[in-house]
DNA sequence: AATATATTTGCATTTAATTGCAGTTTTAGA
DNA sequence: TCTAAAACTGCAATTAAATGCAAATATATT
């Protein structure tokens, strides 16, 4: 039997099932557990099924809702919250943007801490609403099914007439020469409006996502006030940002 | 049994029932109660329902603890929930407050349906944004920690800029001669800009709350065009309310 | 067709993940 | 405050995954 057979064999049987054990698949198609082990992982770097612990689910089944890769690089994502909660004084008025970055900050926010909230994510102001000293105005606009934040011109004419001491964002992509960029439109207008309605802008990003960029602009590095990795300062990774104006921590 | 078979049958379980006990889950699933433990924890920490003493909530649900009835009346609502839905058609423009009967008319939307979706319920919100065919806007503003909607100025003079087909509100308590009422004063001013964003107001109610009343007065009932409860229109708890111009359903 | 080369497959071994259980600590609710 | 139920911890047994290697099979080239 081909492999390329056996593989269309697997797809059918994940397709119809929504899920299948490697162990089932072995025996149907009468080669061992590694090989259809093999053929799951080839077909799932291909993105054509999710492969799990014990067999491969169909990708409609898999939960890869918008909230479900929050676990990645929460390590990194908690040092840098952290360093984002010492800039905050009681009694600061902030703006927390969307994104697990800004998500871990909202839940990491001490729970003695007075603070005046503004937030365009639902998720964040779910973590704030928890937070007992903490008051919270949402944004309002309307909704990103993917991102889960308020974007266009009622979010942004609202945003347009608010003038914060910090605000907190994330980014897809940034780069010393084009600046932080963003795959989507819509998301960089509103990010944007979000960098305009305060004092202070704070990048919040993962080292990771240094020197990539994306189609869309948001805004130059010089633009930014303060940029926080989960690096210490003086990493070298960090010595091409340190030309501009932008501090870092 | 695969993990992630286990853990979508819990989703499910949570989304269907809003509560869902360690030990039921265990039961039917046959595995231990530490691995329902286990798989709950997950499936928290990537916010895909929330964990609490002895079992698991829906998102929507968080705050509240599962033995406690505050998910009462559960098919009281649905009841509710499809009535309403029978109101929509194709394209309309509704407007959703807040509260669990509210949540579980944004639950029960059929995914088909299309619609605009205005609202100031968070848990609301997060709901609509699973629907593919709702275009959901968010009315922004100050945020209740209880109740978690929108309040205030900002949320009030957003409403007075729209007027939408329908709005759907909930109560906390109605009466005949007193109408609607609450035990909340910015609740009230909120609901009243709510009931003026709309061309019909359709208040939705579980019979337990007729003939009772609270402090703070929200509108008279001929302000509201159609009330749905539980029951059937001819049941003599509704007679009283049959004097007025209000339909029921 | 024959040979050389590359790919695929199955097996043994090591490594990692999952699960249930027992004992202890914590929590919720009376 | 007290008590029963639930949560957590560490542990052992089971099961699956990854790795290296040799045999088998497929592919390409002459």
């Amino acid at each position: 039997m081909l492999k390329e057979e056996r593989q269309h064999a697997i797809l059918n049987e994940v397709e119809l099932h929504n899920k299948v054990l490697l162990t089932d698949l072995a025996d149907k198609l009468n080669v061992s557990v590694d090989t259809v082990r093999r053929d799951v992982k080839e077909l799932d770097e291909e993105n054509l099924l999710v492969k799990v612990h014990g067999g491969a689910v169909s990708l409609g089944f898999a939960n890869h809702s918008p909230q479900r890769n929050n676990v990645y690089a929460l390590d990194k994502k908690v040092a840098i919250a952290k360093k984002a909660i010492a800039l905050l004084r009681n009694n600061s008025v902030i703006l927390i943007d969307g994104g697990t970055t800004c998500l871990e900050l909202a839940k990491l926010l001490p729970t003695n801490l007075k603070l005046t909230c503004f937030t365009i994510s639902l998720p964040v102001a779910m973590e704030l609403l928890r937070k007992p000293n903490v008051e919270t105005i949402f944004i309002g606009g309307t909704l990103s099914r993917d991102s889960q934040i308020s974007m266009g011109p009622s979010a942004i004419h609202a945003l347009s007439e608010i003038k914060v001491d910090y605000s907190f964002i994330g980014t897809g992509y940034v780069d010393t020469e084009f600046g932080l960029t963003e795959f989507d439109w819509d998301v960089v207008q509103t990010k944007k409006a979000v960098i305009n309605a305060s004092k202070k802008a704070v990048l919040l990003c993962i080292s990771e996502k240094l020197n990539s960029q994306h189609r869309f602009k948001t805004c130059s590095l010089n633009v930014i006030n303060t940029m926080i990795t989960e690096l210490e300062p003086w990493d070298t990774k960090l010595t091409p940002f340190k030309n501009q104006n932008t501090q870092i921590l």
